[in-house]
Parts: C-alpha cells; structure tokens; sequence
DNA sequence: AAATGGCGTTGACATTTGTCACGCTTTTTG
DNA sequence: CAAAAAGCGTGACAAATGTCAACGCCATTT
C-alpha cells in the first residue's frame, strides 16, 4: 500500500492545516478566512532557537504547526523551570507580556526544528475586531487556557511526584512523546532523578 | 474623634462599593450601571455556609462585598485541598461549571459570615452583550486571572515551602490575614505542621 | 464550672525528594 | 568520522516534608 495520506499531507501548506484547525473551533467563511491567511506569515525555527527572551515583549500570536516549544522561567538560584510545552496545533505564547506590552520574565524556545504561523499584535488585533469569528474563538482559547491552569493547580497542590507523573503521561501523551524527560520533570517541579527512579519503580512492578 | 469614616460605610449599601470597585476598571454611564444594579441581588451567607456543592452547577456571577470564601476540592484520598480564597472585593466562581455548565468538582463556602452581590447567568450574559464596559471588564478579570494562575504555578514547581509560604504573605496580606493557617497550608500544597515549623523557624531568627 | 471542639504547636519518626558525583549511551555538530 | 554535548540512569547521602500522636490554648456551649 502507497502512504496516500503521506502525499496528502506534504501538500498542505502550513496555513492550510492551521484553516483545518480553526475551522473546528468557529464558523469561518472563505473570505474571512482569506484575511486571516493575508495577515499570516510562516517562519521556521531551528532546534534550540529562541522565539523568546526575557526581557523582550512578546508582540506576536503563534500557532505551532509543526515541533515542539517550551515556555521556562529563571529562578534566583539559577535553575529553569518548564511553565508549559507547546506541540503541533497549539498556541505558544507570554499572555502577560503580550496584555500589558512589558519585558517578559520568561523565554521561549524550540525544542526541535519547528515552523509556525505568526501574526503581529496590530495585526491579529484588527482581525479580532473585524471577524466576530476570531473574537470568539480567542475568547474561548484563553477560557479554556484558564481551565486547564486550574487544574494543574490542583494537580500540584494534591498529588505526589509519582502521580503527577503519571497524570501528565496521561493527559498529553503527545508532548509527553515529544520532550525530554528532564523538561517533564521540570514542568512537574520535581528533579530529574526522582522522575527517574519513578520510572524504574514502574518498569520493575510490570 | 468619632469614627466618622465608619458611619460613612454604615450608610454605604453592598451595590455602593460594588460600583465604587467596578468603576476602578471601567468607565460606566449611570444609565448603564442602573441596568446593572436592577439586575443583581444581594445576598447574606453565615458561616460555614455553602454556595456550591460538588455536583452542582454553578450558574451565577458571585461578587464578594465582605466576608471571606474558600474553593476546594477533594482529592481521591479524601482529603481537601484549597484552589482559591476570595475576601472584599474579589469574585468568586468557577468558571469551568459555568462556561460548559456541567457539575462541578468543586465546593465554595463561606469562612465568615459573608455579603455578595450575585448575578444570574442569563442576566449577566444579557449585561456583557448590551453593555461594552461589562464585556471589557468581563475579558480583563479573565486574562487577570489567567495571569495569576501562571504565577502561582510558577511558584508551585520553583519554590520551597517556606518560599511559598512567605510570597502568600506578601502577596496577598489580606487574605492572609482573613483565613486559618491550616487552609494556608491547603492552598500552599505542604502540611499545616510544615507550615507551623516553619513560623515557628522565623519568630526565632527574629 | 465543666465540657466541647477548632486551631495551632510540638516531638519522634518515617517517607519522600533533592543533591552530588559518576558513567554510559545517543544525538548533534563541525 | 570524531569530538562534543545532551540525555538518562544510579548509588550514596543529605535535606525537606509528611505522618502520627499528644498537648495546650481559647472561645463557645451546656
């Protein structure tokens, strides 16, 4: 058998496949869609190039077509810490820095050869007031961005380092496929060898 | 000298500071906030009332004018665990019940005896489509709150637990000062003895 | 005045988790 | 291809945190 759908995918553009997602989250006629795709631009990343440093402000929308991100932050002894990962068909960025137009604390990078759509701040702007579409869909993205920071919240404040592992695992298989285990284990606020040992414990108990 | 300033209060109906507070945010016609008031209601809670039992759906806009709330959940082990405080001037709510209006896993209670004003969810959502302000007020409390969730994480997975005790205290001195140590404790993610040793570790270096 | 229950504290101890050091394998890079 | 870096695992030990039980304080109730 022929990889058809393989064929397939090679010729979608990168915005056709972000039009594929759009289109299941809102009603998006083809001329507005057609705006949305004017105001686009496609960029690749390198692995390990940074798309964020903090200090910078973060004036963009990106949507991840294809790798993976990570969003981490510096604390004062120096250590990094995972804040969210980004894979294909999601959305990176520093909504504070965005919101209010200040230096960011936080820095962005692609954790493996990456290509993204991105829009400048005026630009998705103006398309989140003409399109209702838009508005609305970035309305409910941020709702739903609110809902899953609540429970990794409760994750966090309830359960031990074994079970937000396995709760992580769990929940986004996909990122969990995609990322480093270290940056897992940073995401989770735990250590690199604790994350380890719990995967020995469970090797050994199958 | 007599407490002229509490008089004042006295004098001051739960809608008054309601209006003082929303006008901090937003600029309000008077015509507009009349349709605002005619639509809420206020409410008395005693304490250790309830205002959402798990299973429930939570169908209203809770505006806290005095008094002091807790969101909790109980984990598998039965044991609760606190995802947010409101005190004056806070809102209270959960917002994944109320936006996809399925039962929630979450209990709110008063932890004093408490005023809000409450709205509910046709009429809110029949004032964020009239009125421009609501809707604006509406989206800023949300990214607010957005906002905050990603720095609480950020301290959950970067900072000790005398870190997290002492930047609760600072950043939020009045509800600090408003709940019992044990919930602290909860919200913070570490047993109340941990949180005890370590008060007990600062009157000492005092 | 006695009883009660919530709240915070404390000691003793167990458990979890972190830290440091090292080595091995894989991947990346020049 | 070879060198360098990244990634992962593991042992030994230290530190942080949790658990259990008991106690005292204090406000409220009876």
């Amino acid at each position: 058998m022929f990889p058809v759908q393989s064929i397939w995918l090679a010729l979608l553009t990168m915005f056709d496949v972000f039009e594929k997602y759009l289109r299941q989250w809102v009603s998006v006629s083809d001329e507005e869609m057609a705006l949305i795709r004017a105001a686009s631009m496609e960029r690749k990343l390198r692995k390990w190039q940074s798309i964020l440093h903090e200090g910078e402000v973060w004036k963009i929308t990106c949507f991840i077509t294809t790798g993976c991100f990570r969003l981490y932050r510096f604390s004062a002894d120096g250590t990094d810490h995972t804040l969210r990962f980004g894979v294909e068909n999601w959305w990176i960025s520093d909504q504070e820095s965005y919101n209010h137009e200040k230096p960011s604390e936080y820095n962005i990078e692609a954790l493996t050869s990456s290509t993204v759509i991105i829009w400048t701040k005026e630009k998705w702007e103006e398309l989140r007031e003409t399109i209702p579409a838009v508005k609305i869909f970035n309305e409910k993205l941020l709702a739903r961005g609110y809902e899953t920071s609540q429970q990794r919240i409760f994750s966090l404040i309830s359960n031990s380092a074994e079970e937000k592992y396995l709760e992580f695992q769990k929940t986004y298989p996909k990122v969990f496929n995609s990322v480093p285990l270290h940056m897992v284990a940073s995401y989770l606020g735990i250590s690199r060898e604790t994350l380890s040992r719990i995967r020995k414990d469970f090797t050994r108990r199958d």
